[in-house]
DNA sequence: CAGAAATTTGCACGCGGGTGCAAAAAAATA
DNA sequence: TATTTTTTTGCACCCGCGTGCAAATTTCTG
């Protein structure tokens, strides 16, 4: 049967063109031995034909499905929309595709990841933020992917790879800002305090304050980067607290929290942001540039991670390099 | 070789349990005959050996993968993270995957169904927004996707199955409101006008209100549903005018417009929402509920919706009970 | 133009598992 | 217990393509 009983095959081109099925085959590799003469006569009878090669078998046989599981749990926050935009694109730009893996109402990232496994994935990249250290090493038993890589995230698993930017330069640049601009009662805002896929914002930015002003500053977090627990929890400690004793700035660990602490301090505790109470966050999510929020945040360099990402699935570039990306500090009128 | 040199195959399992490859398999299929001691020496081997099953073996083989393409090409409004979120979660519970395929840089979408049919996917949902007739057309000339379906808009394409709430019930239920709270001279926001993957909306409101009130409105469109653009768009159009021949009311196409028509009504031209001018929205974006915007706005069943994306795709369903989903009016302070 | 060297091409077999059918085993009947 | 019926199991062959190697061509020498 040639074109309409399904799919088009190899061997139907072959018969067209003329020529063996392997050499059909042939024509469609990039390096393969084959003469100018015969790729052309393939290429004509395929196009013909609207052949195009099963990516299906061509994995079953190469062991190689260039296909990256992206498993994510916060689909509240909006910047993961960028996220997963430049990653998907940079991705498919170098022959990728992309398995979106909703790991959010699972109460473990082992069965999605067996999933994913069972798709014999290249690598699972992992953006979410509430995987832990024994879920990692649960579903690294299974063995079956190949690659674990968080991404945007540091991590103390050592059988991860984690590409991210250089959180301590970062927030230490954040830290100088608040601290010149002349803030000197902050309160940090920290996400949920995970085991081994967790930031250094929050270490780095008490310390730095620490060493600069000799005093530690207060924090607090939340269950999840979501503007309304951050909203929760700004109207809730500072409700009734005088205006005197109030924080003059919030450092929160991204712009999700960031959102939340802002609406709060002006809806709930009817002030201004920045006269009253000033804000930073972090990731420069599209809404930070609002004229609501005009929020001070910090631009990770996610075109050139993705690019990192890539060259780890291809194997090249070493491990040292991927965790002191730089990105730039974006000052707004929150801070 | 047994488990280390690659992964676990029936083979292996079918040796330790002392039965055939096939029994193997077959242990594994929801009915098949087996008997129930060989299933479970089968179950246990392959617990042991930690063996699953291959999903690429399978698919090639059955001509079925359990995988479903999303193209998106709008990755500016964050109902699109809503919208993920659902679609994977119940797909996945009913034995789906979700390769995410980014559309936004590739002029046509045909490319992308092009790439996705490589993969054998067993249907491509569209939630996209720029599809047009002809990317459609061309798409499916390539013929190897077997189900094209438009998500949450409808289609006039005869080949393309459309899962949508029932637009003219929704926008007549906001024209109503809209009607009843008193505003009298309303402009329509709408958002790029496709050719076939198209919302009701705009001609729903505009002609229900024609025959309320006999006077046809005003509207104007933007490019993409892109917060900014629609900023830009009230900004430069009301600018001068003056106060008293301002809209009383703006009702736009979705959520991510009205947003950013609220921001210019407060920010550019310095008026009140609401008191000065009212906004309406759809969607029910996450943000929508947050305390600046209060929006207006029309919630979609999205998980029945998914649920019904379900149906399809398992070959149940008649597609006439597709475009009649009732959603619900949601009345917040915007309007 | 013969013979050697370099290219191309064809082919058996494999990737991991599904299908239909025939052989074998177990259960039911007489 | 012998026979028939039903349930299980094994097997050949297929899904569409890749790999290594040997056979067939082509191109290059002398």
């Amino acid at each position: 049967m040639n074109d309409q009983g399904g799919s088009i095959t190899a061997d139907d081109v072959a018969a067209l063109a003329g020529v063996s099925r392997w050499t059909v085959n042939r024509a469609f590799k990039k390096d393969a031995s084959i003469s100018a003469k015969s790729r052309e006569k393939v290429m004509k009878a395929a196009q013909e034909l609207g052949y195009v090669p099963d990516l299906l078998a061509t994995s079953l046989a190469t062991d190689r499905t260039n296909l990256v599981a992206l498993l994510v749990d916060d689909f509240a926050n909006p910047h993961k929309l960028i996220m997963m935009e430049r990653l998907t694109r940079i991705l498919r730009r170098n022959g990728y595709d992309t398995l979106l893996v909703n790991t959010s109402d699972e109460e473990d990232a082992s069965a999605a990841l067996l999933n994913a496994s069972q798709r014999r994935v290249d690598a699972a990249v992992l953006i979410g933020v509430s995987f832990n250290d024994q879920s990692l090493e649960t579903a690294l038993g299974a063995k079956r992917v190949k690659k674990l890589i968080v991404f945007a995230r540091m991590s103390s698993n050592d059988n991860t790879i984690s590409i991210c930017c250089d959180d301590r330069a970062a927030m230490t640049a954040i830290t100088q800002h608040v601290f010149s601009a002349g803030y000197r009662n902050p309160v940090f805002i920290a996400g949920p305090q995970s085991q081994s896929a967790h930031l250094q914002r929050k270490e780095t930015f008490l310390s730095q304050w620490e060493k600069t002003t000799g005093s530690r500053p207060k924090f607090a977090s939340v269950e999840r980067y979501d503007p309304k627990l951050a909203y929760d929890l700004v109207a809730e400690w500072f409700r009734d607290t005088p205006k005197s004793e109030l924080p003059d700035v919030l450092v929160c660990e991204n712009d999700a929290l960031a959102m939340g602490a802002i609406d709060a301090i002006r809806f709930e505790l009817g002030l201004r942001v920045s006269e009253d109470i000033a804000v930073t966050g972090f990731d420069n999510a599209p809404q930070a540039s609002s004229p609501h929020y005009e929020l001070t945040t910090y631009r990770q360099p996610l075109t050139e991670m993705a690019e990192a990402l890539v060259d780890v699935l291809e194997g090249r570039k070493r491990k040292s390099t991927l965790n002191a990306f730089q990105g730039q500090l974006i000052v707004r009128k929150s801070a």
